[in-house]
RNA sequence: UGUUGAGUGGUGCAAUGGUAAGCAUAUCAGACUUUGAUUCUGAUGAUAUUGGUUCGAGUCCAAUCUCAACGGCCA
């Protein structure tokens, strides 16, 4: 325990906070918008979150900004509720922005009387016209200067239901000639007629983010409002608002979205995925959502060290996605139970084992934890073997099984190739061995050694399963970066479905919710899909330094 | 041509004016192996550029270059 980590800059931030005084305690928030599922990258805003509260003793609430209720849905909601407790974190309170909206009205009240806001009955394209650009400074309009009491009616009249969606806005007085955008007199409220998921119909106008997200902050008394670089340029009118509503003064720190090689990470890009049907939904294992990680047999514990070790910094980043690969299998390694399955059948027949006889083998559960468990695995004269792993000409390093060759048979005998059965065709449709009796694992006197092991199955005993493989979404290692549509970069063949791949008996009862790992293959956990027929998915691959050095022959 | 933020091995994160710029991953090589897995060993590889301050600069200053964010009644 003696390395010390060196801190993040917002725990940097957060120890002096605390060693000045300035806090006894902190309190964050994750403040999802329920119009999606939970990404990869809110895992880290959450960890960041979280493990912030965690680490210095304080608290995090869970608080849905749902100020837009045109895209938000409870369905959104539960889901969030359901993979922020899945990523193992919990939050002090459940709060909604919604809670806050008969406050954030009166807040506008109170800046309407101070002078610092007023409604504005332009239509959007003259509010954006007016606005300027980054380069240009914007323009007053004649509704600017209305009076205080002109506006406090006017506002009421909002509220009221008296005028229609986009006939009205309220807006800040602050400075149309600043030189950040977001002071050019922001929007704080609209009317939206639209029925809300949780307050129903009782509004007919609704707070913008500005007006909403560090007003929410402020009443739970947020020390810490962490949130991605994008809100840069909103922090001075974060500021702003705290300091003429002279409310709590929570403060905004911003810190640089995760972004990930080989797929996308904005909700609007998953949406479209989802609803365009390029995958199933928003848990399809393809996706880099929460929900899809867990379907597809990650753990919160990978993700949370993952989150871990990318770190927390200011820089755009590109994260390799195999970074949250060997964190998945760091984790897998130790817990998952070893099972041998195969998915592309070649028949072994072994010439001289006794027809009709069976033996069980025990086989190590897995072979990393101190105390070995095993399993029955059943051998008999006929086997399948995968066809990669039999080659009639081996090339150089091969050293599975050819002619002549011998290898040994996971847990079982070292069996020796002696021939060929070939079809009409020439496909190669059997192949004959011979095993060497006292090669028996456990108490091997052959004295034979081989180099290569292979994983096998009982044709007499094997179980067929559905085994479902997934490659990256996309082609693109940087799909952000790429011209043109980003679903023109989608990999076609991010699916391969194996429909009978032939499994070893223990599998029959493979439990929801275990983790395995099919022996040379990768680590692999059942699919909800899972009837009669059990469906695994493949978490993550092996590494495979084997199909690498073939890939470089190539 | 504006404002703001950011530039350290392929990638990500450290080094808070003071050793040979560290850790992880990736890559390459080797050892071990009844998983070409795991494990172990070793290696390759970086301070955007140019000046300046200083005994000493990745760190401070200046200029330059590059990248990103900002012109929704989205968040």
């Amino acid at each position: 325990m003696s390395e010390e980590k060196s801190l993040n800059f917002i725990e940097e931030i957060v120890e002096e906070d605390l060693k000045a005084g300035k806090y006894k305690t902190i309190l964050t928030r994750f403040p999802p918008e329920p119009n999606g599922y939970l990404h990869i990258g809110h895992a880290k805003s959450i960890c960041l979150n979280f493990g912030l509260a965690k680490k210095y003793g304080g608290a995090t609430n869970l608080r849905f900004d749902d100020t837009n209720p045109v895209k938000e849905e409870t369905e959104y909601v539960d889901s969030i509720k359901e993979d922020v407790q899945w990523l193992g974190f919990n939050w002090a309170n459940e709060f909604y922005a919604s809670d806050y909206f008969e406050q954030l009205y009166q807040f506008a009240v109170t800046l309407i009387q101070k002078g610092l806001a007023y409604v504005d009955d332009s239509s959007s394209e003259a509010i954006a016209e007016q606005k300027g650009t980054p380069t240009q400074p914007g323009v007053e309009n004649e509704f600017r200067n209305r009076t205080i009491e002109e506006n406090l009616q006017l506002f009421a009249e909002m509220r009221a239901g008296k005028y229609t969606d986009g006939e009205k806005v309220l807006r800040a007085k602050i400075d149309m000639a600043a030189s950040n955008m977001h002071m050019r007199d922001p929007l704080l409220y609209r009317i939206k007629h639209a029925h809300h998921h949780r307050t129903g119909d009782a509004w007919c106008i609704y707070p913008m983010y500005d007006f909403a997200h560090g007003q929410s902050d402020s009443i739970e008394k947020i020390t810490h409002s962490i949130c991605t670089l994008e809100f840069v340029p909103h922090r001075e009118l974060y500021d702003w608002l705290i300091e003429k509503l002279e409310i709590f003064p929570s403060r905004q720190y911003e810190f640089a979205r995760l972004n990930m090689t080989y797929t996308v990470m904005s909700k609007r890009k998953l949406l479209q995925l989802v609803n365009e049907g390029h995958v199933t939904g928003w848990d399809d294992p393809r996706m880099p959502t929460i929900s899809a990680f867990r379907r597809r047999g990650f753990t919160p514990e990978s993700i949370r060290e993952f989150c871990d070790r990318i770190g927390v910094a200011k820089r755009d980043n590109l994260i390799d996605f195999g970074l949250l690969e060997f964190c998945l299998r760091e984790q897998l390694n130790k817990i998952a139970l070893r099972r041998m399955v195969v998915f592309d059948p070649l028949k072994v027949v072994i010439t001289n084992y006794e027809e009709g006889k069976t033996e069980m083998f025990a086989s190590e559960d897995n072979p990393e934890v101190e105390v070995k468990t095993y399993r029955d695995v059943p051998f008999c004269k006929e086997l399948y073997i995968e066809r990669d792993d039999f080659m009639e000409v081996p090339s150089k390093k091969y050293f599975r099984l050819a002619p002549g060759a011998m290898v040994r048979l996971k847990s079982a005998y070292i069996i020796k190739c002696d021939a060929i059965v070939k079809d009409d065709t020439g496909n190669i449709t059997e192949v004959q061995c011979s095993y060497i009796p006292e090669s028996k694992s456990g108490n091997d006197t052959s004295e034979i050694k081989v180099k290569g092991t292979l994983h096998w199955v009982s044709a007499l005993h094997a179980v067929p399963v559905e085994v479902r493989l997934y490659d990256r979404l996309f082609k693109s290692e940087n799909v952000g970066a790429e011209e043109g549509d980003f679903k023109d970069y989608i990999n076609p063949d991010s699916l391969q479905v194996i429909e009978n791949a032939y499994a070893e008996p223990a599998l029959h009862e493979a439990k929801f919710n275990e983790r395995y790992q099919f022996l040379r293959k990768g680590y692999f956990s059942t699919d909800k899909d899972t009837s009669s027929k059990i469906v695994f998915n493949r978490t993550v691959t092996l590494k495979d330094t084997w199909a690498k050095e073939q890939k470089k022959g190539e």
